[in-house]
DNA sequence: AAATGCGATTGATACAGATCAATGGAAACG
DNA sequence: CGTTTCCATTGATCTGTATCAATCGCATTT
């Protein structure tokens, strides 16, 4: 499982980690399983993990007044999982995450990453690439949020994360996309006539 | 207007910073005014500089196929200004960034942020944080995209940025909150008048 | 193999918010 | 100081997407 984290990490920053620099990664991050329908983050407790998913596919999703619920993620094995916001300041989280396949992590705490990024600076790289992607993304998913038809939001999906389609139901990318599975569904078929 | 950054950085780290690190930050960073309705960037260039606002009010938008635009960020005078994406990787930006307001500006380039993150620990600091909010607040911005109705869209802008309403014209808080400027002013008959 | 349940599809209808259009007021400008 | 431009408001109408409802198929359980 460590050498899927170790070939992301090198992957991300363009470089080969010094095996020297890599056992303080491998002894920051325990394994951890979850199995389909598990959880590994409960609306209203903290965030203790992030988690780097090595193989499977999870969800973060809140529950609005309504009952509805509404999936702000989705990510696979080679992603990170975790509410950023609750794990940071140690605060109670709003969303739920749950396994949506069973699911292998490898996870770690807010006091051994701030350990880990002072004793390699590999991993201080990766991390600030990722903060930057993760930025991009955001962006341009709410651009997408209050600009696009349902069909534009389909195309998007489909373009920037067609491993997706095979992944997760599709009820769930409707929900990840803010439309109905009805939406979804006949937006689906046009696109595809086409 | 150094002194703006200064209480901005001590605020956010919750510190004092040492005068001989900040002597650093004076360094890296140059002034720069852009008048109202004057451009900080255009789609198509590369957005060179990261900007602090000292005074003043901008907005960062897209134009889309229909010529229609969206307002994907709005700042004011304590707010950084850029687009990241653009910034970090040196590509062509697909955003245009002009001032709503006469504006003032501490702006620096990637090469002096790098090196300063080096030479400043506080600096450094105040990064990682801004980061981290940007990253909460993003997330919160998609969960409102597809999931809140018009109503609660404005009275969310209401909560988290009350200030705004006083510095931008309705019609760019419609825009930023995917509305048109109608509907944000019928909702805003509906929500005054209870 | 039957039973159960979840997800996708399809149709009919409802509604929130967009669009089109007109008016009025206030700020910016020559 | 008049003129122009921008912005907010209001009304009428249209439309994209949600909602409600029924059916079907496939996978999982017993």
């Amino acid at each position: 499982m460590y050498d899927i984290l170790r070939k992301y990490i090198d992957r991300v920053t363009a470089a080969v980690i010094p095996d020297e620099e890599f056992v303080y990664i491998e002894q920051a991050f325990d394994t951890k399983g979850v199995k389909r329908k598990q959880f590994l983050l409960h609306e209203g407790s903290v965030c203790r993990y992030m988690s780097f998913i090595t193989s499977g596919a999870m969800r973060q999703y809140t529950i609005d007044d309504n009952g509805a619920e509404h999936i702000t993620i989705l990510a696979i094995e080679g992603w990170w999982m975790s509410d950023r916001g609750s794990f940071m300041s140690l605060t109670p989280s709003r969303y739920n995450i749950d396994a949506v396949e069973d699911t292998e992590l490898l996870v770690t705490t807010l006091d051994k990453i701030t350990r880990l990024k002072e004793q390699s600076l590999t991993f201080l790289k990766m991390a600030h690439i990722l903060d930057q992607n993760h930025s991009v993304a955001a962006q341009k998913r709410i651009e997408a949020g209050i600009s696009y038809t349902a069909e534009e939001k389909y195309r998007y999906l489909m373009r920037t994360h067609p491993e997706f389609f095979n992944r997760f139901p599709q009820s769930m990318l409707a929900s990840y996309l803010g439309l109905t599975p009805e939406t979804m569904s006949r937006v689906r078929k046009q696109v595809l006539s086409q």
